[in-house]
RNA sequence: GCAGGGGUUCCCGAGUGGCCAAAGGGAUCAGACUGUAAAUCUGACGCGCAAGCUUCGGUGGUUCGAAUCCACCCCCCUGCACCA
C-alpha cells in the first residue's frame, strides 16, 4: 500500500468541499496516516439521488488518497427518519419496504468505492446490525444518558421544528441523533473508524457521534462536512421538470442524467466541476479561463456532463447518452439509419409503440399517454405555437384530430419510426413495429 | 382532557354567502431572444381538444346559491392540566 496523499484536505478545500471540521485543524495531522472513515446513507427510496453524490464522491476521494472508506447504509436510521433541517415530520415506512431499499442502496454505493484495494479496501455496513436487537433499557442507560436534552433542543437542525408555528417533532425523530451517534461510536469500536463525513446538514448528528465516542470509549474521532449544493438562481439543485435526478439508471436514464448536467447554468458549472469530477482544480481553472477567453458557448457543461455520467453510469452509459444527444441536437434526424434508431431505443431514449387504434385518438391524447407532457393543455399550448415536431416537421393544432395522417406509415423513418419533439428538449420515439 | 389557533389548487399564501376554478408570489411547461445558457418579455399552469366536469380536511345540513354559515368527525399547532 502506497502512503497517503497529504494534500487531500488542501485539495478538498480548494474544491470548496469543506464546510466545517471538528478538532481545530488537528484533522490534517490525523490524516497523515491511513485512517478509516465513514459516511451514512439512509434508505428513503429505492435509489439515491444526486444529492448524495457529493458525499459519495468524497468517500472516493479519501480512498484515492489512501484512506479506508466505509459506506454505511441506514437500515436502522431509515426506519426512524432524520429530522435535520426537515420542515415537517415524515411518515414512517414499513420495515419490509426499508429493508428492500437497503439492498438497492447497498449495491448502489458499492459502485463508487473500491473493494479490492488491499489495506484500504472499502466496506459497506448496515447499522441495523447493531441496533436491531438492542434492548430499550440498555439503549437509554448506555446511550441516552450521554445526551442532554437541553443541548439537543438547541441544535440548529431541529430548531425550526421546535420553534416554528405549525410544526412539531416526535420523540421518534428527536431520537435520531442518538442512533447516528451510536453508529459512529460503534464503528470506532469495530473498525477503528475515526472520521465521519457528511453534508453540512449532518453537522449536529456528526458532532453527537464525536461526543458519544469520547464518552463511551474515550476515543478521539473527527467530523467533516461538505456544503450542500446550491444553485446561483436559488432554485433547488437536483430537480427538473421530470422530477428528481436519481442515480439509478432505471429511474433516470443515462441520457436524461447527461442532459441534466449539460444544462447546468454558467454561474454554477465551474463549481460543479470542482464538486463532482476528479479533474484537478488546476485543470478546471484552465477550462474556465479558456471559456472566458473564447466567449460564446462554454465547454465546461459538456465536460461536466461527460465526467459525471461516466462516474455514475460508466463508459457505456456515457456512450449511449452521447449518441442520443448527438442524434437529437445536432444534425438532421432524417439522416439516422435504421440501426441508429434502434440503438436510440436501447440507449434509453423515451419511446413507445403507437396503440392499434391511434387513428381514432387525438394527437394530444397520444402525446400525453406517451408521457411527453403532464396534461393535454400543455400539448395544446405547444401545438398552438408550432412547438411540436414530428420527424422534424411542425404539426399545428389543426392536425390534432387527425393522427392517422400525422403518423401515416408513408411518413415514417424507415417505415417504422417517428421522432416527436415537444418544445426544445423533450423527445419521444414512436415505433410502429412495437 | 380543557382552552385557543389552524387545515385552500405542486409549495407559500389571499379569499369569510353569489362577480370563485378561487388574488399574489414561487416552482414548472411553452413561445420570442439565445448557446439545448442566464436575464428579460409573452402565454399556460385542477381535469377535459372542446361542450363541460370535479375541487378548498371529512360527512351531513341551512340556502335559489357555500371555500365562505351550522352540526358532528378527523388531523396539526400552542398553552394548561392529567399521568391515580
Amino acid at each position: 500500500m502506497a502512503g497517503v496523499d497529504a494534500t487531500l484536505l488542501e485539495d478538498l478545500d480548494r474544491r470548496g468541499l469543506i464546510n466545517q471540521a471538528t478538532g481545530d485543524g488537528e484533522l490534517t495531522q490525523h490524516l497523515a496516516e491511513s485512517r478509516t472513515l465513514y459516511c451514512g446513507f439512509d434508505p428513503t427510496a429505492d435509489s439515491l439521488h444526486i444529492g448524495s453524490l457529493v458525499p459519495l464522491l468524497t468517500l472516493k476521494r479519501f480512498q484515492a488518497a489512501g484512506h479506508k472508506p466505509i459506506a454505511l447504509v441506514g437500515g436502522a436510521t431509515g426506519l426512524i427518519g432524520d429530522p435535520s433541517f426537515k420542515a415537517q415530520e415524515r411518515s414512517l415506512n414499513t420495515p419490509e419496504v426499508v429493508s428492500g431499499w437497503v439492498e438497492k442502496i447497498r449495491a448502489q454505493v458499492s459502485r463508487f468505492v473500491d473493494f479490492d484495494g488491499g489495506d484500504n479496501s472499502a466496506a459497506v455496513v448496515n447499522n441495523l446490525d447493531w441496533t436491531g436487537d438492542l434492548n430499550v433499557l440498555d439503549f437509554l442507560r448506555d446511550v441516552g444518558k450521554h445526551f442532554s436534552v437541553n443541548n439537543m433542543v438547541n441544535k440548529e437542525s431541529v430548531k425550526q421544528r421546535i420553534q416554528r408555528e405549525g410544526e412539531g417533532i416526535s420523540f421518534t425523530e428527536f431520537t435520531y441523533i442518538l442512533l447516528q451517534s451510536m453508529d459512529f461510536s460503534e464503528l470506532y469500536q469495530r473498525h477503528n473508524c475515526t472520521l465521519q463525513i457528511g453534508g453540512s446538514d449532518q453537522w449536529g448528528n456528526i458532532t453527537g457521534g464525536v461526543d458519544l465516542t469520547r464518552r463511551q470509549h474515550r476515543g478521539k474521532v473527527y467530523g467533516l462536512t461538505m456544503p450542500l449544493v446550491t444553485k446561483a438562481d436559488g432554485t433547488k439543485f437536483g430537480k427538473t421538470e421530470g422530477g428528481t435526478i436519481w442515480l439509478d439508471a432505471g429511474r433516470t436514464s443515462p441520457y436524461a442524467f447527461y442532459q441534466f448536467w449539460l444544462n447546468t447554468a454558467d454561474a454554477d458549472v465551474y463549481k460543479f466541476l470542482r464538486y463532482f469530477t476528479f479533474l484537478s482544480v488546476d485543470e478546471i481553472d484552465e477550462i474556465e479561463a479558456a471559456d472566458r477567453e473564447r466567449a460564446g458557448k462554454p465547454e465546461a457543461q459538456g465536460i461536466l456532463a461527460r465526467e459525471v455520467t461516466r462516474l455514475v453510469h460508466g463508459e457505456e452509459g456515457l456512450a449511449a447518452a452521447e449518441r442520443i444527444s448527438r442524434a437529437l441536437f445536432s444534425g438532421d434526424s432524417a439522416d439516422l439509419s435504421l440501426g441508429d434508431l434502434e440503438q436510440l431505443r436501447l440507449d434509453g431514449l423515451p419511446s413507445s409503440s403507437l396503440p392499434a387504434d391511434f387513428g381514432e385518438q387525438s394527437l394530444i391524447h397520444l402525446l400525453v399517454d406517451a408521457g411527453m407532457a403532464q396534461s393535454g393543455k400543455q400539448v395544446k399550448d405547444a401545438l398552438g405555437r408550432n412547438a411540436v415536431l414530428v420527424n422534424g416537421e411542425a404539426v399545428g393544432m389543426d392536425r390534432n384530430s387527425d393522427p392517422a395522417a400525422v403518423f401515416g406509415a408513408a411518413g415514417a423513418l424507415h417505415d417504422r419510426f417517428f421522432i416527436v419533439r415537444l418544445g426544445k428538449k423533450k423527445y419521444h420515439l414512436f415505433d410502429l413495429a412495437g
